[in-house]
Order: structure tokens, then C-alpha cells, then sequence
DNA sequence: TTGAAAGCGCTAACAT
DNA sequence: ATGTTAGCGCTTTCAA
């Protein structure tokens, strides 16, 4: 690897004046800048990330801290950022949250010790604590990206999945059904759970607390469809007593359906169900699944330019952002509704 | 972030004591020892990795250079990955290598520039030119992931994807289907397309060449139905002349059902399909599409043990695992087969 | 058993 | 207009 060293003994100048021509500082001339870039762009030479870093400077490196092991693979997400990243000549490090504050707290740490640039941040409601989102603003750029205000002054994308939930109510409803339920895993999905049910009740309909299903967290999600079938089995041996349903995602959904239909019960006539995240593939089953839509690469787009616009100017105001996600139609979820 | 300067003011202790105790090195007094341990976990201590990167030591770092951009969205490959390396106190730096040499040539040297200790690679055939493994080399570890036996000496993953695609043929041939098709884009796959091709051949059926339906590349994932469709259109406006299709992804097969089936095809009667990557919601399409299974659990644990084994005794000869894809039956496919 | 000093590649304050 | 120097946090001779 080339360093400033090899340039200045080619070019027979100083270090320096090859570190400061090459960093734009005026007081240079320009025959000395045009041989030092030269030479430079000969030798292939590109500054070390570990040398910047130690001095403080940029390292080219955002940190993304995501709860992939959620319900969602959140796959799309972290590929559409780390290549946009990579279009800017920035490098992505991915970390895992598990969704537990002590986990991320202690990423941020080794985080900044990387000298990362930015970091973004997503989660669910109940993992920004105050000393987290304070820990957050000693980065260069910080965007948080979940469904709650964070604390103090921060970058925020308002990730309105329970619009998604609360459009999918307001669909059912406007179609006759009135004893809802919900298939989630609970922890971090209140905002979710209340948009939905809010719906309902604001129609004057009665939705009892144990409308919700919980589904445990941590499970692998290639077993969600056993998991699935043995909830509702223990739960609801002979007679499921909801006309309607919405899972937090569009497997569990697709599991749920088939299960239900196996009791005999006629989707969506008898049960209108509403899966989540919109997988390419839930127009293919049947009946085709109504699901919601994230809009993640919204959310993408949104997080690379709050964060370069704030790494080109720190003094900018904390901004904030709204990606709703959306309902989107299909079959399973009953007759269409036109407005 | 507390330094050794800080232990080292803290005890009255030299620098390079604390470096060395806290590295273990032998000639120092258990009394310093314990004392040096002592504060260093009081003040919170870690290595920088920036400095310790700067020396030439670990950074604790691995860069994963993934194919993120082709069919398969790698659902749960990356992030198996960054948990495990999480677990083991490393950090994953995710890129996308778009399967352009040069590109993952810049990133090989980006890398090196970090000071990465290891770099998994997963390519498809074509990409893996000499000077790319030879680069490879230069990483404490450096693991390959593809069809193909990289150059020289590296560790590498065999990923056996033409083993389903073998498989899936032998079922359909069982079946007795003759005229097999492949929708898939063709450039790197030309092993799963020898694979599934060969296999009826060898049992004497003519397979012609046209039998390839290209998809075109660089296509995002959710305009595939669309583009299947307009291919599917243009190419076979009369009559589909194919008794069993299999396609290079589940999403793909999906689209490809719902065309066929519009155009009064009975699945798998008229026509078996098999689809690949069996996604989770591939059972719950109608019918349950069969597909290959790509093991991917397997490949990140195999990732994983020899990246640390290999980082722990870099002495130890080139090794090669092979994790074979498989055929996963289901109704699209026809008949089921029990031999 | 411990410490002083040099150096990894780079930047910045301060000469010249 | 250019160079000298110190220093970021760490490891590693080499001396004491």
C-alpha cells in the first residue's frame, strides 16, 4: 500500500506539503499540487482509514445497528444502505441489536472507538434510553429510525409502520368485521397493536385485551409456521372466535391461513386476514394476502440523505422525517373498498 | 475511551507494561499483573483497533463481499453472519460486489487499507479471477464461497448449488417429463444450467439450447413478476412447448405460474415447476412450489469455523467443505418420487 | 521485573 | 511556498 512517505520521497517534497495539497489547503503551488496528484493517482495511493482515525478525522465508515433478528429479515434494507454507502466511497458495518439496550449501548461504544462517521439506528419502541441517544449525538452523523421520538436533539426517521395497521383497520371494519385479532409478538409492538385496535374502538366497536395473540420472540423464522399452528391449536382447540386477523408478518400469515383453512374456515368470508412487509410473494398464495407495505427503500433513501447532509453541515437543526408504511389490498383481506 | 495512558497514570506504571501484561506477555509480577487487570477493567478499557490496526494487528474486523445485487436477496446469510462474528467480538463490514471483478478488486484493496483480518467472498462463476485470489491471500483469513475452485491455495466453500438443480432434474425426468426449460439469468450460472440440463441428457433426451429463457440481470427483485410476464409474452405468445420449467428464484417461479396458468396451463399436469431459494412462503403459494434448498445455515457456520480456525493457526493447508443444495419437493412439481 | 524510545500513516500548528 | 515537529494509541525492541 502506498503511503504519503512513498509520494514525498518520489516527488522529493515533504509529507506534508503532500498531505496538505492533497487535503485542497491553499499556500501551495500549482505546479507542485498538479505533481503531487499525479504522482499520487500514479501510485495508486488513497489515505489510510486506521491513520484518519486516530487522528480524529473521518474513517469513511457508517455503523448500521439494526434488530435483524426481528420478525422481518430486514435483508433489503441493510443491502439498499451498505450500497449506496459504497456509491459514496463510504464502508457499512453491520451489527445486530437483538433489540436490548445493554447490546446496543455497548456497540455504540466500540463503535466510537472505531471512529465511525455515522451510525444509524433502528429499533422498536422501548430501546432508545436517554444514555443511548445521548451516546448518539458524540457521532459525526446519527439517524434513529423506529416508530418514537428519541430523546434530545437527533436525526429522526419516523418509521410510521402503525399507519399500515391502522389503514388495514380501517379496511376491515369498513367491511363489516368487528371482532379483530392480532398475531404478534408483543414486546416492542405496542404503537402497532394500538394503531390497529385503536381503529376499532373509535367505532364504538368493543376489542377485548386478549384480541392479542402473542407470539414469542426469538424464534428462528423458518419455524414460525409449527409455532404458528401450535398457538392457535393450544389457544383455540375448537372454535376461533375472530372474524378478522393481521400477523406481524406475511409468513406467520400464510401459516395462520393455512392452519385456519384446515379447520374448516373459508378465507376471507368467514376470516379476513392481513399479513405484513408485503413479501414479493404474497400475491402468489391463496388467496392472495393483503399485507402492509414498508416502504424501506424510502426509509434507505431518507437515512443517506439526512446522514451526508449532516456530515457536510453539523450545525444543521435535528430534522425528522415521516415514511409511512401502507395497506395494500388483496383478496384475503376481504372485498376491496373504493372511496 | 479511556487509553493505556490513562491505566498506565492510574497505577504509576509504564505504557508499555500495561500493553504488555494486558497482552500476556510473560516477566511480569503477578502483583502488576493483577493490578494492571484490575484498573483496566474499572476504567472500562479497550483496544483501539484503530491503532492496533495502524501496527499491523488485528482490527477485529471482517469484510463480507457479497453478491447482494444478484436474484437472491441473501435473506439471512448476512446477518448469520454478523451475529456469529458479533459473538466472537468482531465486527462485519458488509459490501456488495455487484459480480464485477473490478469492483471487488477495489474493495479487496480498501480492505486491506483497514486492515481487515478476514474477508469472506461469494462469487458466482467468472469473478474469481487470479489476481482477485492472489489479493485474497494478503487477509490474515480469506474464505471463498462459489461453484468453482478458486486459484491457488485458499480456503473455500464449496456451494453446491448445481447439486438441486441435478436433483430437481432427476425428480422431473422421474416424472417423466422431456422438454425441461431454465428461466434464469444466464450470466454465472452456467454451472446450475449444465447441471440441470445434463442430467436429461444423459438419459438420452434431446435438450436444445433454446430451452434457456434469459432473464435479463441487474433487475430489481420486485419488478420480476412484471418482467417475467413481458418475456413469457414475448417469446411464447401460442403455445408454452415445455413439460417442466425451473427458474432461478421462487419469486420468479411465482410469476411464472400465474402467467402459465392464465394462459390455461394446469400445474404441475401440463407443466412441473420447481422454483429456487425455497423461500419461507413458497409452500403456502398454489400449488406449494417446489425448490431448492440453498443449505445457507450450513455455508455460515462452515464461514465462521474457518475463518477462527484458520486466523488461529494460519500454518494450516487450503481446506474445502462443500454444502450441497437440495431439492425440496413439492406439488409443482409433480408426483412425488419415493425410491 | 520494568521502562524508554521508536514507529505505524497521517494531520496541524508552527516555523522558515 | 514548503518543511519541521509533535502527537493520535498502540506494540515492540532493547536497556536498565
Amino acid at each position: 500500500m502506498p503511503t504519503l512517505m512513498d509520494i514525498s520521497r518520489k516527488t522529493g517534497l515533504s509529507v506534508a506539503t503532500v498531505s496538505n495539497t492533497l487535503n485542497g489547503r491553499a499556500g501551495y503551488s500549482k505546479a507542485t499540487q498538479k505533481l503531487v496528484r499525479r504522482t499520487a493517482a500514479e501510485l495508486g495511493y488513497t489515505a489510510n482509514p486506521l491513520a484518519r482515525g486516530l487522528l480524529g478525522k473521518s474513517t469513511k465508515t457508517v455503523g448500521l445497528l439494526w434488530s435483524l433478528g426481528g420478525p422481518h429479515l430486514a435483508e433489503g434494507m441493510a443491502r439498499d444502505i451498505a450500497l449506496r454507502m459504497q456509491h459514496r466511497g463510504y464502508v457499512t458495518q453491520l451489527a445486530d441489536s437483538l433489540s436490548d439496550p445493554e447490546i446496543v449501548r455497548r456497540q455504540l461504544t466500540d463503535y466510537r472507538r472505531r471512529g465511525i462517521d455515522a451510525v444509524v439506528i433502528q429499533y422498536e419502541s422501548g430501546v432508545m434510553t436517554e444514555e443511548i441517544c445521548r451516546q448518539l449525538k458524540g457521532f459525526g452523523a446519527a439517524v434513529a429510525v423506529g416508530p418514537v421520538e428519541p430523546y434530545g436533539e437527533l436525526d429522526w426517521i419516523h418509521h410510521d409502520m402503525p399507519n399500515g395497521f391502522r389503514q388495514a383497520a380501517d379496511h376491515l371494519a369498513g367491511n363489516g368485521r368487528c371482532r379483530p385479532a392480532i398475531l404478534i409478538k408483543t414486546a416492542g409492538s405496542d404503537h402497532k397493536i394500538k394503531a390497529f385496535f385503536g381503529e376499532f374502538r373509535h367505532r364504538g366497536l368493543d376489542v377485548p385485551d386478549q384480541s392479542i395473540i402473542d407470539f414469542p420472540a426469538d424464534m428462528p423464522i423458518r419455524q414460525f409456521a409449527d409455532e404458528c399452528r401450535r398457538l392457535l391449536e393450544a389457544q383455540f382447540p375448537s372454535r376461533f372466535p375472530f372474524d378478522s386477523l393481521i400477523c406481524m408478518n406475511d409468513e406467520l400469515a400464510a401459516a395462520a391461513i393455512g392452519w385456519l383453512r384446515g379447520k374448516g374456515l373459508r378465507i376471507p368470508e368467514d376470516l379476513a386476514v392481513v399479513g405484513s412487509n408485503n413479501a414479493i410473494l404474497a400475491e402468489s398464495i391463496w388467496p392472495p394476502l393483503a399485507s402492509i407495505e414498508r416502504n424501506d427503500e424510502k426509509v434507505a433513501a431518507a437515512i443517506e440523505e439526512m446522514i451526508f447532509s449532516r456530515l457536510a453541515d453539523p450545525e444543521l437543526p435535528a430534522r425528522r422525517q415521516t415514511v409511512a408504511a401502507e395497506f395494500v389490498w388483496r383478496q384475503s383481506a376481504g372485498v376491496e373498498i373504493n372511496e
